[in-house]
DNA sequence: GTGAAAGCGCTAACAG
DNA sequence: CTGTTAGCGCTTTCAC
């Protein structure tokens, strides 16, 4: 099958390139026997508009990036990228954008993709996820000028735009609730100690213990990456500690945790209590299910895009900094149900 | 910081548009002194060619679609399509190409994106999933002449190039482990039973058991749709035909029969022995950890670029029908080293 | 080795 | 309401 033009349209309906731009495009000012006409051309031959003459022209190419730094190993072992994604996928979906997806495993790749990313014609706006490694990427696309937003707030670039939950203030809520629960020594396994939501959720995780009174003791305190296996790891490491109830930051790192507790000999919730954060889909399919605070992940993607979109649409000022709430869910491994009866 | 045109770069540095282009795609013809004159002004005003200009003139976007139909859902509960992206991903990467990814969640999605799909000048060619909802899309596309790669093979569709692997003789396989080890009621939870991968692993469960000259009990064969919790379900439908092994045909739906079992009451394998497919990260995981057929998914995803990117260069013909191999992890689950001991 | 010129397919004033 | 015209920014002959 031939590959038509507007041109080839145009001269097949009897008509100017103009109408047929027009009736593509909707626009209304054409006589309806003619857009008839132009249709049913259209129609016939197949006719589809070209992307890249179109974006040439109208200086957009209704494309958005989404930008995951040195997570390609993560990507497919934590169920957040993927729902990250497919809250991103679906809003690009509702405003007729494509989605192109940029996974860094290496530096190698920040560098070779960051001309593809920072090309003009290609990307009208970013979705950057937060990252250690992704900050300097960051300064570098801010300067360029391009549409942006973060999805996490980032550590140490200002006014960029960017869509999080209050990870202290979650971090906080869970611990306070198995202080609440009566637990004396209760531990945390962070997320890495050099990004704001590892970071953050510790800060959440004192501000419990101190708010009481209580001392923070740093054997109680060990840091891991968010992978499965470093939360097994992590919490190998906190048992000499003996902690009796475990703040962890992901649900990924939880089942890992859960998993040592069980090669311990120990028991969720009657020896270790445990709190996760995320609540995804593994919360519920583990035993016993995980009590953990809930992140609006789909919505948080969904909210990416539409302020990216709004950047896009009215510019860059003012920064918008978009927190979304968080809500602890209950389930059995904080030993709620038990302490209550 | 203003957007620089080639024609900026050429009058900065004092030549033509075409020696400035000639220096950026590192063509020969270029006098040392001018290439290092002109390489100093892109420097200087950070200028990077634009996508779409260059796309609409040479006909080449340099952007891979991938299409996962009706998947949103599943996406991001089986590490499957993750996996499966971040091949695709990395060997987009490798070979300089941008990874446009539409994840299609209805029927009503999948009109929308159409369009831009087949619109020329977007993407130099496609992935798509195979699936149920996705056959007539193929016989769409391949109607309009767009390089085409499926990831799995079709149903109806002659003639479509792919890759998979082969899952006839990988269940085959792995019922023929079950009964290697003496287990005489052998059952399977299979795949949606309108997609090639859920009737090919069947397949392979039918042959291993008539090969023996055992009958094939209808009771013992149940379908489920590759999430966890039709995997749970399943095998909760499966007990009352007492199975004494399960051929499932996912690792995700594995887990799923193993938390059915677990609140059954029985053991995994002393009470039901388990194989699953994929051999994801859960699979090590899960307590006992997992008997399952390896897929080199990621391997998938790289082939299948590679594949496009062949049609891309070398046309259509002839179909390229690809298949790679799978392996046997035997771990705890089929109670395989009990039985030896 | 370098520049001039044509044109990829489309949109958007501007006339009419 | 419709056609003419002028580019968008780049690559690529074709001269020189």
């Amino acid at each position: 099958m031939p590959v038509f033009t507007l041109e080839d349209v145009a001269r097949k309906a009897g008509v100017s390139r103009s109408t047929v731009s027009r009736v593509v495009n909707k626009h209304p000012n054409v006589r309806d026997d003619v857009r008839e006409r132009v249709l049913a051309v259209i129609k016939k031959t197949g006719y589809h508009p070209n992307a890249a003459a179109r974006s040439l022209v109208s200086q957009r190419s209704e494309v958005l990036g989404l930008v995951l730094p040195r997570s390609v190993q993560s990507f497919f072992a934590d169920p957040y990228f993927p729902r990250l994604t497919q809250g991103i996928a679906q809003a690009c979906n509702q405003n007729n954008y494509t989605l192109a997806l940029f996974l860094f495993g290496t530096k190698e790749d920040e560098e070779r993709l960051y001309p593809r990313i920072s090309r003009r014609g290609l990307l009208d706006g970013i979705i950057v996820q937060s990252a250690q490694m992704g900050e300097e990427l960051i300064l570098r696309l801010a300067q360029e000028n391009i549409p942006l937003v973060m999805q996490g707030r980032p550590a140490h670039v200002a006014n960029v735009s960017y869509v999080d939950v209050d990870n202290v203030t979650a971090a906080h809520m869970a611990v306070s609730h198995l202080l609440g629960l009566g637990y004396q020594r209760v531990g945390t396994i962070t997320g890495p100690l050099d990004t704001t939501v590892g970071l953050d959720r510790l800060e959440g995780y004192r501000k419990a213990l101190t708010e009481r009174g209580m001392e923070v003791d740093d054997n109680l305190i060990v840091e891991a990456d968010f992978t499965e296996v470093s939360g097994y790891q992590a919490l190998q490491r906190l048992l000499p500690a003996r902690p009796r109830a475990v703040f962890v930051a992901s649900d990924t790192m939880a089942l890992g945790a859960m998993r040592a507790i069980r090669e311990a000999g120990l028991k969720v919730p009657n020896d270790v209590a445990i709190v996760g954060f995320d609540d995804l889909p593994p919360a519920i399919m583990i035993e016993p299910p995980l009590t953990t605070v809930r992140q609006p992940v789909h919505q948080l993607g969904m909210t990416a895009v539409a302020t990216l979109l709004d950047i896009i649409e009215n510019g860059v000022e003012p920064t918008r900094r978009i927190i979304l709430n968080t809500e602890l869910i209950v389930r059995d491994s904080c030993g709620a149900s038990q302490r209550a009866s």
